[in-house]
DNA sequence: AGAGACTTCCAAAGCGCTTTGGCTATTTTG
DNA sequence: CAAAATAGCCAAAGCGCTTTGGAAGTCTCT
């Protein structure tokens, strides 16, 4: 059932059925009533090739999805994924995943737009001065951000955490437990959401007169593994940490590992807080000793860019609005006071 | 830069171009690589929309993504699509994620069938007799199944892993090494791959003349906090089990947390196997004590569907082909003989 | 009553590609 | 050497929608 046979059992032009349906002014109600009818009942659907061919539109929104042998898709990106569903789900908004090269994925963007492909896009993991973004802007599509950059003399659409306030906050109440050396387990340094982890850590420990030393800070992708090696590595050395706060869930599960390998108890000899993306299979109060966390869910962020995305392509959004969330910060067991 | 156009500067009509580029017998060789010379050069790329709306091909596979509230994304899918990734990217397929209520993923089928919104689908988690499997065969999409089903008059491509064996030679392990009673940790009842790990693991106890108990075998969602319950009801038993298959490393975390708690030991007290999809950022040998494990990489299965659908969608691959993946059973510091 | 302004509809022209059917040379065949 | 086959190209008709530029009819106003 296409649109010449729909118009032809109604008696009508294309031009009006296609209108009617489309909700444009200069049809009348009685037809339009006639016609909305008519296509509900012999199911019709508009053939989305043909819409796209003549609008430009798809209805899909984008995302650039880096691979590589040596590239690892984060597992933070299914949670979001998630959330980005829920919303799509109900605005039957399809997302369309184009695996690019890692080290050239500008090529990608190009392509996608070029041949409108997609509607909108949305980039995740900014780093500061991101080629991504100063490409995505001048190539003029519909795009938010999912995390922030810098460096830019344009502003843009994003939707963060306050990373940095989570992680003064997480800092300071170490601090105010009397710890002296804290310890910084972050991701990527070349991230913006860990420069911005690191601000915040250390923005606490200078109001009180602390430095974060070189040493007792760690960049390194969020695994397990990773985790591990960077505890034991703090923690072995002369004068060790007696907190860490660290950038995921995790790294997390390495540190308590490495705690429990050296003979040495959590909150008693070291304190940890460690973010929490809120993972539905790994949560921070079922640790051996129930972690304290900076907690902001990334499933909610998901659905909120999803949402963001498709107001910007109805033209409902406009402009640079920047969007922070506040993140929870939740203590349990693992902190303590200093050792004295 | 369109057709029409480098038709014109090439003083050729569409059709000659277009079969020159699409690489028809008849349009003469020294004019074909005038053509393509000429479209390299001007950087043309054939408008997918148009083509679509023409062949009704686009170049693209889809997935339909089950979501809703209660509806969480398992974290393998995030490794799968690494691999889907790894093979698409340099075939510029791209991936459409259709995102569909849990409850009623036919209808989202059926659109995007109907919508010829892609050219192939995969299916994941299939179970016994699954209604999408069925509705897919029918509506004549060509698609790949990862994993299997049962129950069904007709045949169908798949890409699965051999569970049952997998899970028969853990079990059998366990067994040479005197134990007796054995317990399963298992997925979601429901799904194919769960029942052939149970099938496998009771085959295994049967030719020794053991049996796996009602209690001894746990279905569960595969999380930490799952893993840690399941090994607590377990052990708490009268008589609990000397070794516990689990069906998956995030779940086995929970079982180490939960040994730990109740004082014991592994391997002392309790063997553990797990099977391990391979995740970057969780690895079998860095657990407490290095894990035991069944191995097969979900990337790599990724990859090899995201091949053989392609192959599909060019009509090299035809048929109902499964193809069964062995699984290595990796012998490491978690399994021991019996306690006597 | 005639001019202007709406209202409501339509024919036809795209969108940019593929594919059908045919046409003109050139080559092969009996 | 005429007939048949082949090679190489083209014009035009789709694919199924949206949108432009009217046209006809109905109201409103002076």
């Amino acid at each position: 059932m296409n649109l010449k046979q729909l118009s032809h059992m109604l008696s009508l032009s294309q031009t009006t059925v296609s209108r009617a349906l489309n909700g444009y002014p200069e049809v009348n109600e009685e037809t339009r009533r006639r016609v909305m009818d008519a296509a509900k009942r012999h199911g019709y659907r508009p053939n989305p090739s043909a819409r796209r061919l003549a609008t430009g539109k798809s209805g899909m929104i984008g995302y650039v999805l880096p691979t590589g042998a040596a590239v690892d898709i984060d597992p933070h990106f299914v949670e979001f994924l998630s959330g980005l569903g829920d919303y799509a789900r109900s605005h039957e908004l399809d997302l369309v995943l184009s695996p690019a090269d890692a080290d050239d994925e500008e090529t990608t963007y190009r392509r996608i737009v070029a041949n409108r492909q997609v509607d909108a896009v949305y980039l995740s993991s900014p780093r500061p001065a991101d080629k991504r973004l100063a490409l995505v802007n001048t190539l003029g599509i519909p795009f938010i951000v999912h995390g922030r950059s810098e460096g830019f003399d344009f502003d843009y659409p994003y939707l963060d955490i306050d990373n940095e306030g989570a992680f003064h906050e997480a800092a300071r109440l170490l601090v105010q437990l009397g710890h002296k050396r804290l310890a910084l387990i972050n991701g990527n340094e070349r991230e913006t959401f860990a420069i911005h982890r690191e601000r915040g850590m250390r923005r606490a420990l200078a109001a009180s007169g602390l430095t974060l030393g070189e040493r007792h800070i760690c960049s390194v992708t969020m695994t397990e593994e990773n985790g591990y090696r960077a505890a034991r590595r703090l923690l072995e050395e002369a004068e060790p940490p007696t907190a860490i706060v660290c950038s995921s869930l995790i790294m997390a599960l390495g540190v308590v590992r490495a705690v429990r390998d050296l003979g040495l108890a959590i909150p008693g000899d070291l304190s940890l807080i460690a973010h929490d993306d809120v993972f539905p299979w790994l949560r921070p109060e079922n640790f051996p000793v129930p972690l304290s966390t900076t907690r902001s869910s990334i499933r909610l962020a998901g659905a909120r860019v999803a949402e963001r995305l498709a107001a910007r392509i109805s033209g409902l959004e406009e402009g640079a609005r920047g969007e922070v969330w506040p993140v929870d910060l939740v203590v349990r067991g693992s902190v303590a006071g200093a050792p004295v």
